[in-house]
This record gives C-alpha cells, structure tokens and sequence, in this order.
RNA sequence: GCCGGUGUAGCUCAAUGGUAGAGCAGCUGAUUUGUAAUCAGCAGGUUGGGGGUUCAAGUCCCUCCACCGGCUCCA
C-alpha cells in the first residue's frame, strides 16, 4: 500500500505497516528521533497501523508536538514512580503543559519539596528500564472495573460522553486512563527534571479536595534540561521583587500585605513613565480628571458594583454613613461628567484618570508589583455618540499598539470578546457595539481571537495581550463598550434634535496597572531601563579627590540639560565606582580625573560597555540630554478636547 | 481562602536541643586610586509575634502573621 508523506511523496509500504515502520523506512536516523505520528490531524502512536492512502508525518521530540508527547509520557512515568513510593496514592491527571507537565495526586501522607529527589531518582530508574507504553481500547465496563480504586478516574469516565472511545495506556505496572499518544517505551522520554510542589484543587474547583500537584518537565536530552533549568534561573535573577530591593525602587511590609511602598528612586521611574502617558494622552486628545478614593456606599448601590463586587471592596463609616473605597474609576467619573450639561456637539470627550483603586484580593494570590490590593490604572472614559464608536475605537487602538511599541512590545495578540449570555441591553445595541468593534480592529488591521460569550454583562470588550522578551504573556490594555452605566447613572446629552439620549461610555486602560507595567518592565528589560526611564541616568566618578570640583561642575552641567545624575564621591576606587553603577543599572558613567579637568571633558562609559568615549563637557550635556529624552509623541490630533 | 514550603543582622546565608556566626552593605580610619570589589577596625539580633514542652529552644509542639511555589493548559 501506499502512503502520502509531508513533502507530497508517497512511500510505498508492506500491508498492515505502522508509522514506526514508515518512519524506519524514511531512514535508521528519523526512526531513532521519533516519538509520535501525526496522521492527517490526528497525533497517534508510533505503533499505529496505517491505511492505504493516509497522510503521515513522523513527529520528532525536537518539535512542539513531539515535546508535549515525551511530557505526557513522562507524567505517567511519574504516576508510576509515585504509586511506586507511595503506596495508596490516588492518581487524578497528568497533561502537558507549556513547557513542561504535572501531575496530581492524593497521597496518603503530605508529600513535599524533599520527597522529590526520592521520586526522581525513582523515575530515572524507570527510564532506564525502557519500559514500552502499550495501548488498548476499552469498554466503558472495563475501565470502571479497572479503575474501581481510583476515584478520580472514575469521575473523568463517568464524564465521557457516550460511545466515546476509551483507552487506557500500561508502562511498567501502572496503567492510566489516556487519550495518548505516548512515545513507544520510557526511554524515548529523554531527560526528564522534576521542579516543584504545590496545591491544586480537583478540577481548579475550590469546592473539591486540595491534591498535591507535581511540576516537571522533560526534554529530548540532558543538554537541553539543563538549558532550560538554566533559563529558569535566569529568570528568577530578572524577578522584578527581587530587582526591586537591589534598585531600591519600591518594598512591601507587613504592615501593608499587599500595598507597595515607592521608594524616591521608584517614584522617579514612574514620574518619567507617568510624564510620557500624559504626552501621549494630551496628544490623543485626553483631559485629565481626578475623583475621590472614598464614596458613598448609595453610588456603589446604583452603579452595581455593590451587588457585582462587594465581596472585592473595602468599607468605612464616615459620620455614620456608609462609604466604600473605590475599586474602580467609572462612577466618580460618571459624577464629573454629570457636574455639567452636555451637547453632542462636546463629543468625543475623552476624560483620562490615573485612579488609584483598592481591591481586596485573597491573601495567596498577592504577587509583587504583579498582583496587589493597592494600584494605579491608566484609566480613561470616552463618552461619544453611538456613530464616533468606530472612530474613538480606533483611536484607542492606535494610542495602545504606539506606547507597546516605545517598550519593544511588538507582539500584541487581541482578543474580541461578545455578548455573554447573562446581559443587559437590546439585541441592535449589541450588534452595532460588536460590529464597532470588529470594524475598527479590521480598520486597524489587526488580526484577532473572537471570544464569543466572553464580554462584559454590559458591553463587548476587546482585550490586549503583550509578550515580554521572555515570551510570557500579559494583558494590560482593555477597551471595552459600557451601556450600562450611563442608563443605571442617569448620563445624558442634549442632541441635535433638542432631545436628552443617552451617551455612549467607553471604557479603557492601555498600561493597566502603574504598578504592574513596572513589574512587567523590570523583568522586560532585566532591570536594565532604558535611559529614559532609569530613576538615575549618570553617576560621575571622579577619580581622586582633587577632581571633586569639577565633578561637580560637571554634575551641574548635566542637571541643567535635564540629565538625572550623581556624583559618586566615596573614597573608593574607580573600578569599584563602576562596578556599583553597573550593578545598580546606570545608563551612563562619566569618569573624570586629571586629563579630564585639563581638557574640560569627561569619559564616558555605556552600561555593559567596555569602550570609553572623550566628550568635551558642554557637548557631553547635549549627547546625554538627547540619550535621555523621553520618546517622541504623536502629533496631536485636532479635534476632542 | 485552600495545599505545600520558608521566616536568623539592611541583603545572601551558617549554627547535634547546650555561649547566635560569616560575606556583602553600614559606620570610623587609613589609602587618592583611570573603567566590574583597596585595606583595617567598629557597630549591628527579644532568631516574624504569642503560647507551650524541657534543667536548657533559633532548633521540638500549638497558634497567629508575613513571604515563596501553586490552585481546570482538563483522560
């Protein structure tokens, strides 16, 4: 029979041959590498049989698909070891997951970080053993009588649909409930590492039993684990906690779980973030507004967020009347839109605000700058009429993509997200908010994720998603349609026909939070900012104290050009000096000693540089003030405010 | 909130149930240094808080707090 292979060939097999085969066939080389067949969408086993006719590629581990097989495989080995260890562990699921695998388990003793050398060890032994995954099918009485002892197999049986085919996958002495594929035996796994231990409720649902979930994950070869392990600790090095501290830029205390404290030198980063947000925002035809942390608990009532959110706000009493710590921006924002009247003549108005909202957040969930109880949003509301949607859409869009793109995010993937089932407002609404949206991302040209059902009960939303340098994704921006509060807050505008409508509310951040865009920026850049944005951009080191004169001339000379600088006058050496400054990330280090004061210049070193440049100080001020000129802003649009 | 882990000097970490230490940072002094750590001295602690066991607790037990890793990527 014959066979179509990737490259549109075909190969001519005996009956009844398997992919393996094929791939032996193919060459001895393919055949080593191989872990899995793909045939026609179907990822299967190496020891599937084929058919006259089918479409087959041999899946290596080298590539994504073939990773998350050898990760699987390498989940149930673990299974094994643990069951092995472990007598009376209850198995639950064992996926593949973006670079590596779990599994969970209900062990009858707590199982920790140091039982996982023991497991390890355990499971190195399996994969020396070569132990083959065999594969069989079947029925939905078979497996309850196979699974009679484990729970949690049973449950996710019961949960098949009917006629679903069941099969179930034996390495060594254990047998698991598996869809496959699974490499042919345990030593095509490769390397394989185990990383930690942590809690997971049965299905993520708190409501179940908490298991005892293990993290690993396995590669093609020992070299490419340790590359990975290697990576992790990379990682951890850019941890913006631990960058935090060693910039001093901002700490927390237990006085305060949850509530960052800046430092001065983590406020001059956010001053300089803060002053570049507000040049784009001036440009983008924003105004910006102010309102109250602290407002009646009745505002809350009307805007819904005391029966949506309550359970998220923090509360006080204030001469006997209930007020609330706000958790979002929108209703102070509703009250200043109502401090006046409004034509349709006013709109777009475009009310920017850099609110500090309070949300409480359970106490294991807090994170860093990543996840507080205490931040900053870069918030705006746009009120307009149903017909500027598109338009202020797109701006919003165009203001977003321009600041992602001044911080090297250039990957934004956007997702669209539609009406849920559980939502206000009439059927035409939805449709002209949807079609709003969907035509200015077409308009921007912006591929798109639909979400369908995943919008806000008020409105359709369309949500950005950054990459940072480590490929990890965060959404930050989010531009969302609200109906709902201008009708619940009684927002109104005056129209061309003399008559009170209602106006349009758009909701929007582009950072997000402050405070976690700086998390995000610290690990982005590996605490490394860029000058612009680094709390100080020029140490100057004299090399002797008889140079401390014109080191502060020349300290004076870069502030006047707007150059945040210091001079480090400790009586230390100079290669201490610039070790401390490339420790603590400086942009730009000026040495000045007896040359220097003679030829009224300094020499200046680049963070990370090895090369040292002669600047004459008048013109070292100009080059310096230019390094560290925040980025250039749109040019501003003409209508709005 | 829940599961597991960790809390010792500002930071990173030592200390069989038996006198709490080191490096860095800090301070003082010496040194006056040419591009990633000059040397010496000094000071620094109710071992996260509270309670208990013990002749004796950083160490063992209980409890509270904080932090760290996680808590549907669904066989």
């Amino acid at each position: 029979m014959k066979v179509l292979l990737p490259d549109g060939s075909d190969l001519s097999v005996h009956d009844g041959a398997t992919a393996a085969d094929v791939a032996e066939r193919i060459g001895p080389r393919l055949a080593k590498a191989a872990v899995a067949a793909k045939v026609g969408n179907r990822v299967v086993d190496l020891s599937t049989p084929l058919a006259e006719g089918d479409q087959v590629a041999i899946i290596t581990a080298s590539t994504g698909e073939g990773l998350d097989v050898i990760r699987h495989s390498a989940a149930h080995v673990l299974a094994e070891a643990a069951t092995r260890l472990y007598p009376g562990t209850k198995v639950a699921i064992g996926p593949a997951i973006k670079d590596g695998f779990y599994y969970d388990f209900e062990f009858p003793e707590p199982v920790g970080e140091d039982d996982l050398s023991r497991l390890s060890a355990e499971v190195q032994s399996l994969l020396g053993a070569a132990l083959p995954f065999e594969r069989r099918e079947v029925t939905r009485e078979e497996a309850l009588a196979l699974f009679a002892d484990e729970p949690y197999k049973l449950e996710l049986i019961r949960d098949l649909p009917a006629g679903a085919t069941i099969s179930v996958y034996q390495q060594g002495g254990f047998v698991d409930l598996c869809r496959g594929p699974h490499v042919p035996d345990t030593s095509r796994i490769g390397a394989v590492g185990l990383l930690s231990v942590a809690g997971a409720y049965w299905r993520g649902d708190s409501r179940n039993t908490m298991l005892t979930r293990i993290y690993g994950t396995a590669f093609p070869t020992k070299k490419e684990l340790n590359e990975h392990l290697q990576r992790l600790e990379m990682a951890k090095q850019r941890d913006h906690r631990r960058l935090g501290r060693e910039l001093d830029l901002f700490s927390f205390h237990d006085e305060g779980p949850g509530f960052p404290f800046f430092h001065p030198k983590g406020m001059r980063v956010i001053n300089a973030l803060l002053e570049y947000w507000r040049k784009e925002h001036l440009a983008a035809g924003y105004e910006e507004i102010r309102t109250p942390l602290i407002l009646e608990r009745t505002l809350w009532e009307r805007s819904g967020h005391w029966d949506n959110y309550k359970d998220n706000m923090y509360f006080t009493v204030i001469d006997g009347v209930d007020f609330a710590v706000k958790p979002m921006n929108c209703p102070g924002g509703t009250l200043v839109y109502k401090a006046g009247q409004h034509s349709y003549r006013d709109f777009p108005l475009r009310m920017a605000e850099l609110g500090q909202v309070h949300r409480h957040e359970l106490s294991g969930v807090l994170h860093g700058l990543f996840r507080v109880r205490c931040f900053t949003q870069d918030d705006a509301h746009i009120f307009c009429l149903p017909e500027q949607v598109e338009d202020e859409v797109l701006g919003v869009i165009d203001l977003i993509l321009r600041m992602y793109k001044t911080f090297g995010f250039d990957r934004v993937h956007v997702e669209l997200s539609t009406r849920p089932s559980k939502s206000i407002g009439s059927d035409e609404m939805w449709a002209t908010a949807e079609s709003a949206l969907a035509a200015a991302l077409a308009r921007a040209g912006l591929p798109y994720e639909l979400n369908p059902g995943d919008g806000a009960f008020y409105g359709p939303k369309i949500d950005f998603h950054i990459e940072d340098v480590m490929g990890r994704s965060w959404q930050c921006a989010t531009c969302q349609l609200d109906f709902a509060m201008p009708e619940r807050l009684d927002l109104d505008y005056v129209g061309e026909d003399n008559q009170r409508h209602r106006p349009v509310m758009l909701h929007r951040v582009v950072l997000g939070s402050i405070e976690r865009f700086l998390g995000i920026l610290l690990e982005h850049y590996g605490g490394a900012l860029p000058a612009w944005l680094a709390p100080v951009q020029a140490v100057v080191v004299p090399v002797a104290d008889r140079h401390a004169t014109y080191a502060a001339e020349v300290e004076a000379a870069l502030g006047r050009a707007g150059v945040r600088v210091e001079v480090d006058l400790r009586s230390e050496s100079v290669s201490k000096k610039i070790r401390d400054g490339e420790v603590t990330k400086v942009p730009y280090m000026l040495v000045v000693g007896d040359r220097e004061v003679e030829q009224r210049s300094v020499s200046l070193r680049r963070r990370g540089g090895r090369k040292t440049t002669s600047y004459g100080l008048a013109e070292a001020a100009a080059y310096l003030a230019d390094e560290c000129r925040p980025p250039a802003v749109a040019p501003a649009v003409g209508s709005g405010a």
